[in-house]
DNA sequence: GCGGGATATTGACGAACGTCGATGCTCAGT
DNA sequence: ACTGAGCATCGACGTTCGTCAATATCCCGC
């Protein structure tokens, strides 16, 4: 697997790593792993975290990100996740608001759509 | 960035995902995004992810990560993240049990060390 | 503009979580 | 053995979270 140096940049920024001291033996990424990450940033990293460490919420991305053009309308989701629709509303406000998903209202129906780079994001703060 | 079919057969059967039938136009891995996971395996992922989606604990396993050797000691842990010693043990206690750090014992006092498979596990999930 | 369908918001409730002080446990040195 | 240091566990407290029923809002077709 191979990390170029964009994808490094994406999470310095918002890391906002500018003086790193940690020996630049690695060649990129993992800001997680140089260098203690301070308050504000950890307490960032935790809403968009906790936004997925939900298992109604992992289920709603799965079956948004399984479907055809990887989006799909509240009406499509109550019925596989089991789950009352406020219920199903209040869990994709969340997940939007962290910035996995979109959202998009055709007519009546609200269309949500998976933000794939939100999650190679969070991904690449684990990489190593 | 290119994804080997080893990283995926890694994910595959964590997730048993045995019946593939979304399209293949996809190379590898994504499990999240190729088929709707099932309410098993969405709980044990929201546990894992639980684990990471808190402050404190992301804070101690960037200290941690960011140590000669990845590892550091309980009380080395303390001052930097400003809690109080029960808590630092309950935050380790959670990231050791999710598979984040490995705990040793070494006198009196307990080391704990990073994991880094654990992290690129959960990175695997999320990549596309 | 009226009625009905799709979705969002509100309010309320029980469960889970983060935190701490107090206490228990284990090991090293005396 | 006794003592102190490092760490884990326990019990308690306030807060946050997930969930639902009820209600509000928006939009389309008549």
């Amino acid at each position: 697997m191979t990390v170029n140096i964009d994808y490094c940049r994406c999470m310095v920024t918002m890391l906002e790593v500018t003086d790193i001291t940690a020996p630049a033996d690695e060649v990129c990424c993992a800001a997680l792993v140089k260098k203690p990450i301070g308050q504000q940033d950890a307490e960032q990293l935790a809403v968009t975290l906790k936004a997925l460490a939900d298992p109604a919420r992992l289920r709603l991305l799965s079956i948004v990100a399984s479907s055809q053009g990887q989006e799909a309308c509240v009406c499509d989701l109550i019925e596989p996740v089991g789950l009352s629709q406020p219920t199903v509303s209040h869990h994709l406000k969340i997940l939007t608001e962290a910035g996995f998903l979109s959202r998009a209202k055709r007519g009546t129906w609200a269309y949500y759509r998976l933000q794939p780079e939100a999650l190679t994001g969070v991904a690449d703060f684990l990489t190593i």
